[in-house]
DNA sequence: ATTGTTTATTAAATCATTTTAACTACATTT
DNA sequence: AAATGTAGTTAAAATGATTTAATAAACAAT
């Protein structure tokens, strides 16, 4: 059985004309008045297009008509739990509204990045959601300059003109910090790590402002160089020496590595520390109920991207104006969640 | 700037034939005798091309030559850890491989699954990795017998010829019941659930198997009907009051409620109960180093699926045979691995 | 009977590429 | 000198749809 029918074959078929068959398959005959098809024709076409099982040939489709109906995400890492939700969610989200998806990954470096947006232009995507990394503003400016619709997710590039849903990382921060100057914490510290990405330093500013706010002079912001285990270790264990009261994690993979560095020396939450951090872990909500974190919309981050790149997309015209859309954080101890 | 640079500037800027330009595009030019180009044009020709940074449409390409280059991948829930880190090794290897990926999400409905797979082969992909859930079967030897390449992952349809990749479960599962044995536990018992996926059958077997080799005769599966946390907990108690001395685990979410039990009525690992699973998970070895798992081939499982499939979508003559990847597992305390 | 309007349909152009088959212009062999 | 071979190149066909512009038929209005 070499199959492979056409539109042809189905024109042929049910005795009209290739140009009917596009017509009723593309759904042109109902609402729109410019091309109207007979019920009986419609009817005629569509059963033959059943009978053979006919999809219209996806390249032709949109070689000829310039929608593709795909779209690309580049996130910086898939699987990272927070950005594998995402996908879910995105996924989700375009499978009911009949498109189609390409995911990438930036591993936080812009050249990938750059690439992995040039083969999916070169693909055909209709827009792109990218979660930017540092370096990349040129190659995205340029990608988008050249007519691509692009939606920056969860990170923002301070300063340019990309439309974008991030969440209110600021405001995150500062209700996290007064949670915990609300439990009576005065030494709070934050551990971070050097950045020019929108949602990290807007979490650093959220602390300052916070705790200038409760009057907390004695802030500090650590950055260790590489982010590794060792060095996290290091700053959790001066911090307890310090007798730091409370530790802000802005980073999943810090505060995992933070968790360890607690676990391992024996550290106590919320006797000895407390623990704060952005996004939660099956690791964190299974043992200590007692940990604060931010509870990121994930489904809204999906919803929200998407309805924005497709209205770009429709409508190009609008693409002067510059859309932000900021996210809610809700702020909850994981004893609050229901769990597993 | 309106650029849309196609072929045809480029062959006109470079003064020569659009054929010529396809040629040395695609790297017709070189390896083939068929098209042979003469370096100075080629150079040309390159050159030029990347003066407009030009790309050939992908759409067009894929409709005149029927290579896509894009393959699609079903998995039953991409915001699973394990086929999350599966995903990110697929669309690592597809991208050094100048492939790009479609994925797609089943949800462990065959529905769904068949649905998806309907929109991505009108996408046009040229092979899929798919994921198989319970009922699915036969749409997928559906697609098969119409020609799409299609290699199974992680589980297979025991009986049917499809190709696949997935782990030696079976005897995952008998090193991990001997290790228990040597640790000296008898009364060992397992908590999986009602399926006839292949992967789950082999965990069952496989344990039962090495009981039974031990000369234990005192075996029990626990099959829990909705696999919720409340049925978990039940199950976990009940072991405990009996004085079971391990449970396995076979699955990833009913390990992480089985956990969640543990922790919550003060069960320790290994005093009161050993835990034995397949996958690690960052809640495991962050707090119990003492855990017993499978830990999967994740690369592995990617790199084979890839080749394998690419080979299917290159030779479809090979398609006659059929070809079943075992992977080898390693079975690890979680002590054994290096944290974070 | 003539003109205009609406509805239904189609022939042909178009999209940007790949690929086939043919055609130079030399070089080599007979 | 004719025949053959070959490296380099191209014109044109083909891919499978969408869309434009034209046409035919049916109906209504003048």
């Amino acid at each position: 059985m070499k199959s492979k029918i056409t539109i042809t074959d189905i024109a042929k078929e049910a005795g009209v004309s290739t140009a009917l068959v596009s017509f009723v398959m593309s759904n042109k005959a109902k609402g729109a008045r410019e091309y109207r098809v007979s019920p009986e024709t419609a009817k005629r076409v569509l059963e033959v297009a059943a009978k053979y099982d006919y999809q219209p040939n996806g390249s032709a489709r949109a070689l000829r008509s310039g929608e593709y109906r795909t779209i690309g995400v580049i996130l910086s890492d898939i699987s990272n739990k927070f950005y594998a939700e995402i996908s879910r969610q995105i996924e989700n989200w375009t499978f009911y509204h009949d498109y189609v998806v390409l995911f990438g990954s930036s591993d936080e470096n812009p050249k990938k990045l750059s690439n992995v947006m040039k083969v999916f232009k070169n693909k055909g995507v209709d827009g792109m959601i990218i979660v930017p990394c540092e370096g990349s503003e040129s190659a995205i400016r340029q990608m988008s300059d050249r007519g691509m619709p692009v939606v920056l997710l969860d990170r923002d590039i301070p300063g340019a003109e990309f439309n974008s849903v991030v969440l209110n990382n600021s405001k995150a921060s500062v209700i996290m910090t007064e949670t915990l100057v609300g439990k009576g914490f005065r030494k709070i510290e934050m551990i971070s790590y050097k950045t020019t990405l929108s949602n990290i330093k807007d979490r650093e500013s959220g602390y300052l402002k916070a705790m200038e706010g409760a009057g907390l002079t004695d802030t500090r912001i650590h950055r260790p160089e590489y982010c590794n285990y060792g060095e996290i270790e290091q700053i959790v264990l001066d911090a307890k020496a310090r007798n730091v009261e409370a530790l802000i994690f802005t980073t999943y993979n810090m505060s995992l590595m933070g968790r360890k560095a607690f676990i391992s020396h024996g550290l106590r939450v919320p006797q000895d520390c407390f623990f704060a951090c952005f996004n939660n872990s099956d690791a964190f909500d299974l043992y200590e109920p007692d940990i604060l974190y931010v509870k990121q919309p994930i489904e809204q981050f999906a919803v929200e991207a998407m309805t924005l790149l497709v209205k770009m997309i429709n409508e190009p015209e609008s693409a002067q104006s510059c859309t932000k859309i900021i996210l809610q954080p809700e702020v909850v101890f994981s004893s609050s969640e229901v769990h597993v």
